[in-house]
RNA sequence: GGAGAGAUGGCAGAGCGGUUGAAUGCACCGGUCUUGAAAACCGGCAUACGUUAGUAGCGUAUCUAGGGUUCGAAUCCCUAUCUCUCCGCCA
């Protein structure tokens, strides 16, 4: 949510900003519904306060045994208008809601203005792409060869977009999993946590999956989503809360499946475990001083990026363009891995500096000593990293011609002493 | 799933139709006293919105949330959510 303050004194700077977005805001419509608001919050207020002073006098008149009878007719007439102006207001008010809760974040000034990922900025890049001497296979073939990735199982079980893996690919998933993990809690100061993977409309609408995503959820009969996300029950562990200013920063780290209903990607990368229903996620949440949060988001993506360094994956960091970044991201970092098969870089992380765009949505909060009042905190997420797209980065450029895949030095200790992934 | 109890300010906890935004205690902040500290005493201490040049003043709302009764609701009624106790079921 845009700070109302900001829609009220600039709404054309606002207006063309969202533009750049691709967000088109009716700034004739937003004036009119603000004119009306404020006529009407006026008006109802007023009669508030006069009817609240009758009612008092009546009770005064009553204490002392004075007719109350005039008092009475005084106030009669008030609670019809009351009744009316309040409810148009009301409606107003729902108006204006169904326009905020809409309306994306703005981007910071020097996020490259663009129409989609071909706009997109490359800042840097890292390792060299691996050369092989034979003809390399995707990780569909090579799963296919070990035995161990089963798509078909999945398909009986599930329908498409799921995959069951297992043995010692299931091993080396979980391995990187804890990886990912140990490294973010032991080098880079994240707290673990273990979250409900189903949470309620709230917690959705505060993050900004929801009103304008739904359709990309699993919502269960009982009206709970499932979390598309980490992101969502971490960042809304801060919801409506007032935080101290020696609380801050928070760093969050959990490991969650994550569920995607990818309505809107039919025939994209419909094979292999590129885009699933269902997929893990180690995610990284910073709650930060607001002066802060820029370094933390450069903070936040490093420390994605050294588990790709560590697991020795060549990667390339782009900044996003305005007309590619999310809902409620202010400044995005992709982190793309090299994928050999397919001869590119493709997303396996994604970090967003929100500002204080969620937390004015949930209400976080904290109170500096220096500021009477509390202020919103800014949110950051980040994936630190995407475990299914991590194995399949690994096992491309980890293959053998024979189709064994060799295990990364960091994660042999995880794998009990396996080295190799062979065949079953 | 069944039966019961409850949800009040940072925390604890009173109030149970009328000057209650809410007693009291604790915590916190400022002051007096003191060489300093503690104690004691004095004072302060919610949030949001509106109006406004204003973090001044004034107004409005908020006692879990949403509806209702009433001239007037923290207080009465309904619904939802959550918490606790007991029983059942269960990894």
């Amino acid at each position: 949510m845009l700070d109302p303050q900001l829609l009220r004194d600039d709404i054309g700077a606002v207006a063309q900003k969202l533009a750049d977005r691709g967000y088109d805001l009716d700034v004739k419509a937003w004036q009119d519904l603000e004119e009306r608001r404020k006529a009407l919050q006026v008006e109802t207020e007023s009669l508030q306060s006069q009817r609240t002073k009758i009612s008092k006098s009546i009770g005064q008149a009553k204490a002392k045994g004075e007719d109350i009878q005039p008092l009475l007719d005084q106030v009669a007439s008030i609670g019809d208008q009351l009744e009316k102006s309040k409810a148009d207001l009301q409606q107003v008010f729902a108006d204006m809601e169904q326009v905020t809760l809409y309306v994306p974040n703005l981007a910071q000034d020097d996020v490259p203005v663009g129409q989609d990922e071909e706009d997109n900025v490359e800042v840097r890049t890292w390792g060299q792409p691996p050369s092989f001497d034979f003809e390399v296979k995707d990780h569909v073939d090579l799963g296919a060869m070990s035995g161990f990735m089963d798509a078909e199982s999945a398909a009986t079980l599930s329908g498409s977009r799921f995959t069951v893996l297992s043995r010692d690919l299931a091993r080396l998933q979980r391995a990187l999993t804890q990886f990912m993990l140990d490294t973010h809690i032991n080098d880079h100061g994240y707290d673990e946590f273990y979250v409900p993977y189903l949470v309620n409309d709230q917690a959705m609408l505060g993050s900004g999956q929801l009103p304008k995503f739904a359709d990309d959820a699993f919502i269960t009969e009982d009206g709970r989503f499932l979390i598309p996300t980490a992101e969502v029950p971490l960042t809304n562990l801060v919801s409506n809360e007032i935080l101290e200013a020696d609380q801050l920063p928070i760093k969050m780290t959990a490991h969650t499946p994550c569920f995607r209903r990818e309505a809107g990607s039919y025939g994209k990368d419909t094979k292999g475990l590129i885009r699933q229903h269902q997929f893990d996620k180690v995610e990284m949440v910073q709650i930060v001083h607001p002066e802060l949060s820029n370094q933390a988001l450069e903070d936040m993506t490093s420390h994605a990026e050294n588990i790709l360094k560590a697991l020795k994956l060549p990667y390339r960091v782009i900044v996003l363009c305005t007309g590619d970044m999310g809902f409620s991201a202010a400044k995005t970092y992709d982190i793309e891995v090299w994928v050999p098969a397919q001869n590119t870089y493709r997303e396996i992380s994604s970090c967003s500096n929100c500002e204080d765009f969620q937390a004015r949505r949930m209400q976080a909060r904290f109170r500096s000593p220096d500021q009477k009042k509390p202020q919103l905190v800014h949110t950051l997420n980040g994936s630190g990293l995407a475990v299914g797209r991590t194995l399949l980065a690994v096992m491309e450029n980890y293959q053998n011609a024979d189709g064994s895949i060799r295990v990364p030095d960091v994660l042999q200790q995880y794998m009990g002493g396996v080295k190799v992934i062979n065949q079953c």
